[in-house]
DNA sequence: AACAGTTTCAAGCAATTGCTTTAATTTTGT
DNA sequence: ACAAAATTAAAGCAATTGCTTGAAACTGTT
């Protein structure tokens, strides 16, 4: 193995995706960065300007490539006006975690977990440069579930995007947890797998009847 | 209004909660919490021993009547060797928030955030005088699922109550972020549409086909 | 080799953290 | 009314926090 001499920059952002992805955004420090980098703690502040901004960078490195697949993924279903299917737009929505974690250098579990800490631990907290993305992306999904199910009230469609949601981002964190929790009863599914699984259970929660049709 | 003298341990708690709720368990100092008890700092070690065991305790008064209510109410369903249906077991599963949110003082909003906290921010962190009633409550609604849904495999019931957890604590947190981020347009129905809208997404997604039935 | 620009480093700053100590005060039982 | 016990209060401790400083070590260009 070449030990070939990564800049700090990239040591720094490498260390603390490991630390946070761990142990989440308030827990980590940054000496503990810094250590674990093998860099001096004057680094940070001179290659991020401060802590916050460097979280906010690891959270965009994270953040945006998914958003941008699921737009681009998104496009491919309604290109040309067409109306996609609830199961291809849940697809579309979650499966970019799969395709972004092989191309990522990062083992799959630790990849998920910081994707699940930057959608629970921060949620209303994501940095600003990946708002406009974020917006785009939940606008479009939005019409798109919508256009597939006319009838469907709009604060009904959205409560059920947030549901799934949860879904999403309990897994990502928390499938480890469950392991454990159940002795092993409950092992990981390979990600081809567990996809299908939420997918599964998201679709049917969508789609299904919305109960309260009094008035 | 009588200002009758509440005890310094309860002030303590009350306060402690309603900061846990606002910023989460990680953010919360001690300094924090004393100066909107109106209480000295030593107060804390004095009635609790730690930060620690004041934050178990905070958990502990929220988790446990929630467990115990959900314990009482599946019995109610299971008694006599009856298998419950799902809806009714996720109603078991659900709905003691909201009859504990009404006899507590907290509210309504702030109870839920708490919970959510509780769920999603610890998890894996709860008190261990939590443990055993949560092991018996997960044990008893795993069998109650297991027998009302015999042909699933364990493991992917397991996930799906996985999920419905997910569905559930993402929503007490998170249902204020979710008005803000839609500008209105996704408004709070009360508790109980609420509750209905989770359990109708939850049990479409538990009774839906396991899709992958190959071998 | 000499230089300017960039990057790294050890040291240390003020502020905050959880917690303890010691003394004053209130409450309690008799 | 009085001593013992329980509670509150003020001050401060060591450790950790994010961040800054000013000098040293690099880098590439002439």
């Amino acid at each position: 193995m070449a030990t070939e001499k990564t800049p700090t920059r990239e040591k720094i952002l490498v260390a603390t995706e490991h630390l946070i992805a761990e142990h989440g955004f308030d827990a980590v420090s940054l000496r503990d960065i810094t250590n674990k980098a093998e860099v001096n703690v004057a680094a940070v502040n001179y290659h991020f300007g401060s802590k916050e901004k460097l979280f906010d960078a690891v959270q965009c490195r994270c953040i945006n490539p998914i958003n941008e697949e699921r737009i681009y993924r998104l496009e491919l279903l309604t290109k040309g006006g067409e109306i996609a299917g609830i199961r291809e737009i849940l697809d579309a929505f979650m499966r970019p975690f799969l395709t972004m974690v092989t191309q990522s250098e990062m083992k799959e579990q630790m990849f998920f977990k910081l994707m699940g800490r930057c959608l629970n631990d921060q949620h209303a907290n994501l940095p600003k440069e990946a708002m406009p993305l974020l917006g785009e992306m939940a606008e479009a999904f939005t019409s798109a579930i919508a256009a597939a199910l006319p009838n469907m009230p709009v604060d009904q469609l959205l409560w059920r995007l947030h549901y799934t949601f949860g879904v999403m981002a309990n897994t990502l964190i928390y499938s480890e947890t469950l392991e454990q929790l159940t002795n092993g009863a409950c092992g990981q599914p390979d990600m081809e797998e567990q996809l299908e699984w939420m997918i599964n259970f998201c679709h049917a929660g969508f789609i299904s009847d919305q109960g309260d049709v009094k008035k």
